[in-house]
RNA sequence: GCCCCCAUCGUCUAGAGGCCUAGGACAACACCCUUUCACGGUGUAGACAGCGAUUCGAAUUCGCUUGGGGGUACCA
């Protein structure tokens, strides 16, 4: 390193085939942390070669979702930068000419195989039980043959030449990884629809866009030997490249759909918070020097060493996550908190209720939840008659009926405007019935929480108590 | 099949030859706190995949085996 070594470059490349998967944010995660932590750019290029699979409406998805989880890039499709466009499908008028030039340079030839052909020879190699390596067969064609094939009206693909050579490249997080390349064969470069593949497109972009460090998931290791070669012909810098375990289901297979929530949008959806989810991703391969794990994205920065990132795949467990959502919810704003947590409320009436009383709701409801979506049912009894069916036997109870009929003479006089003396006067009559009746003071309340909610736990009953109000009480008492 | 990657408590991980009778976090369990549920606090239980080699000494280095993952396309 020196000060002539050029500015980190790093990308993040999604393909809008399907929402934000939460892979792809901790890659982005990652990209985004070694950007500020080196002081480079942060590059989002969207990958569409494949019209087919691409929509405009994943596109969106990923568009939101990284901005959802405060990963704003720095170049991008729709803040541009001095190297797009941004979008692949708007760069197809790049590669022919890169492609063009490794022909012209003996790098790169013209296939003719049509698909028939070369499922023929996958066939072939697969019934031989050796591994398939394209045949060559449109290595040697003379010019006469092409253009003939050409007349006939066959487009040809193009094709990457590659010799049998040691290729080893340093990563980093992985360390020395060696590769034969003559294991490999001449793989496509060009389709013969005149898009690019996956393997070119990326590498004439990730050199056009100057891309200093590929950080990506280790399923694409068996690429990148490949992408190599094509720099090296182009006698381009070959960047420095990083790879990632990647994230398992708990079944040790690919996180997929039917494992849950996969999407990005989807956690949000299920109320869990942007900043917990991007902290317990970074836990998937990184660890605090300090040991401490809650930590923000400018803290992680600071402390990220991509060099020390594991190597290994990941388990996506939901406990651990759902224990940081919930030390996120208790420490968060209240009124961020609130505005966060008002669409996971929207079957209720909340206007009935100031946006000060709201928030008081939230403040007393938060502390044992561990999704915003748990918010619906534990504050239902705020906006709604209860529900007391599920406390119907306790009601009956002697020791109910003896706790209320005496708690409904009293509440009369409480100074609903004083939660202080709310709190001296039940602290009274629990008291009052321990030591006259023998009942335990969680019975007491058990009794009272019972007939005002309809349910044996929740929020503190001082506060439920004295947002629900006096007349509401009065109401609830009576009516059972 | 072939190529590649990976391998510490159930899970995420610390550990870069002696500091390790392996540390932390989540989950579990117990107890404490307490107007409920929780939160919080204090404890308990729980791992170096196996086998060889190197070394005075290995979780740490090397090899093999096993297991898991990825790739093997004119998908990305």
């Amino acid at each position: 390193m020196n000060n002539t070594e050029e500015k980190v470059r790093v990308r993040i490349a999604p393909s809008p085939s399907g929402n934000l998967h939460i892979g792809t944010a901790r890659t982005a995660l990652f990209n985004y942390l070694f950007a500020k932590k080196t002081g480079g750019k942060y590059v989002l290029r969207i990958e569409d070669t494949d019209l087919d699979r691409s929509s405009e409406a994943f596109k969106q998805n990923i568009f939101d979702s990284l901005k959802a989880l405060g990963l704003n890039w720095d170049e991008g499709p729709d803040v541009g930068g001095e190297y797009g466009p941004y979008k692949q499908s708007e760069r197809f008028d790049i590669y022919p000419k890169y492609a063009q030039m490794l022909i012209d340079k003996g790098y790169a030839y013209e296939c003719f195989c049509s698909n028939e052909e070369l499922d023929e020879e996958h066939r072939i190699a697969a019934e031989k039980k050796i591994p398939y390596k394209y045949s060559r067969k449109c290595l040697n064609l003379t010019k006469e043959e092409k253009d003939a094939l050409k007349a006939k009206g066959i487009v040809p693909s193009i094709r990457f030449k590659v010799d049998a050579k040691e290729l080893i490249f340093n990563d980093l997080v992985k360390g020395e990884l060696k590769f034969d390349t003559g294991l490999i064969g001449d793989f496509a470069i060009m389709k013969s629809n005149g898009t690019p593949t996956y393997n070119f497109a990326v590498v004439i972009d990730d050199m056009l866009m100057k891309i200093t460090h590929v950080i990506r998931g280790e399923d694409h290791i068996s690429n990148t030997p490949k992408q190599i070669l094509i720099y090296e012909a182009l006698g381009a810098k070959v960047p420095e490249f990083g790879h990632l375990g990647m994230i398992l289901a708990p079944d040790r297979s690919k996180l997929s759909k039917r494992h849950g929530a996969t999407a990005v949008s989807d956690f949000i959806k299920e109320g869990y918070l942007t900043e917990a989810l991007l902290n317990f991703v970074a836990l998937l391969g990184w660890s605090p020097s300090d040991g401490v794990e809650i930590k923000n994205v400018d803290e992680i920065a600071a402390d990220f060493r991509i060099n020390e990132v594991s190597s290994s795949n990941s388990i996506f467990e939901y406990e651990k996550l759902n224990w940081m959502n919930g030390q996120y919810i208790k420490k968060m704003d209240i009124s961020k908190l609130t505005d966060l947590a008002l669409p996971f409320l929207n079957k209720y009436n909340t206007s009935k209720y100031t946006r000060k009383q709201l928030e008081h709701i939230i403040e007393v409801t938060r502390e044992p939840i561990t999704l915003l979506k748990d918010l619906e049912f534990d504050t239902q009894y705020f906006f709604e008659e209860p529900d007391y069916s599920e406390v119907k036997e306790l009601l009956s109870t002697e020791l109910a009926k003896d706790v209320l009929s005496k708690f409904k003479e009293e509440i009369i006089d409480y100074n609903f405007e004083n939660t202080e003396e709310i709190h001296d006067k039940l602290a009274y009559f629990r008291t009052y019935f321990k030591e006259n009746k023998g009942y335990k003071p969680k019975e007491t309340m058990w009794a009272i929480r019972a007939a005002l909610t309809g349910r044996t736990r929740g929020a503190d009953m001082v506060a439920t108590i004295q947002i629900l109000g006096k007349d509401e009480v009065i109401k609830r008492l009576n009516s059972i």
